[in-house]
DNA sequence: TTGAATTTTCAAAACTTTTTGAAAATATAT
DNA sequence: ATATATTTTCAAAAAGTTTTGAAAATTCAA
């Protein structure tokens, strides 16, 4: 396969898988194109490259540098931004999961704090399941937190190779 | 917090959560809605509880039982159906890993198999830069294989004391 | 300063997904 | 078989999300 077709392949399907995790569908098509460039692109590059708007483009590079997946390069003697992607698998799942963890778990952890405990007949079987339900999640979600706490903090090395020995 | 508020704010930020994970929000609510009631649901209790139409919870309660989720339950001697949902966390974690797993993260493997070699010259940086990126998108996925297969396989008991322990 | 290049914003349009509800299909009792 | 209860389907409507593109804001050099 040719590389321009194999790259557009690429792209194409990190928009969809993109879009099964939460993330629209160009603004990973974006994180896939700066994946794979060598060199930083400029918005216009963007634009020509996935056929869309500036508008677009802009608001989903400032969305990726958000997440900590993108960066603004500056190039001497170029008037233009120009950007470029975190190249490291590693680090962009690290990434990706420190910034979920405090978008959707940490939220949630709360909200369980505040249901923990309601009013009434401790022996209501509506009561009893409630209470059991969501504490089964606040335990659960503390064990996840820990566990991602660490895989956060490990590097890949550390990860990999002990994890995965671990896990043999 | 009264039962009644506490259910509604459960289902209601259950639904939120859903949409991050890829979940409709409607799905979402009625799988909260199951895990909370002690005793299986009707359609009809279903309909009624989230003031939502009969089209709606039919299709969604078939997607929940295709996620391995929601189960029917035949009360004998009534003629309708009722549902009931996991309500053991973990269990819930693991088929929702063994669901997205197969639906995601085996299909981006197949893909990155394809996309692995590209015709042309081994020195281009581009194409360097292609590679490479699809590489370690591979070699990551295969980790994350191997973990998430034995998460799966394990148990509860087993995983939370000795990967817990291993991570304190 | 001024003016050209570049980036940002955001209302309206395009597109996508979800929901409704009534009709069709299926199941069950008599 | 017939009637009635129940479930399923699916086209159209509603709701939600993303994209566009032109105008406003900002940046930078002369």
């Amino acid at each position: 396969m040719k590389l321009a077709e194999a790259k557009a392949q690429f792209i194409n399907s990190w928009g969809v898988f993109g879009t099964y995790w939460g993330i629209n569908r160009t603004m990973a098509q974006i994180h896939a194109l700066l994946m794979v460039s060598a060199d930083p692109l400029s918005q216009d590059e963007v634009m020509e490259e996935l056929k869309i708007s500036r508008g677009n483009v802009n608001m989903n590079i400032r969305e990726l540098i958000d997440w900590g997946l993108v960066e603004r390069v500056l190039i001497p003697g170029e008037r233009k931004e120009y950007f470029t992607a975190e190249k490291d698998i590693w680090k962009v799942a690290t990434q990706i999961i420190k910034e979920r963890k405090k978008r959707e778990l940490d939220p949630m952890m709360k909200l369980m704090g505040q249901l923990e405990d309601v009013e009434g007949d401790k022996k209501d079987k509506d009561v009893k399941q409630f209470t059991e339900t969501i504490n089964g999640i606040k335990r659960f979600g503390q064990q996840a937190d820990k566990m991602l706490d660490v895989m956060v903090k490990a590097d890949e090395n550390w990860f990999i190779s002990s994890l995965m020995r671990f896990f043999k």
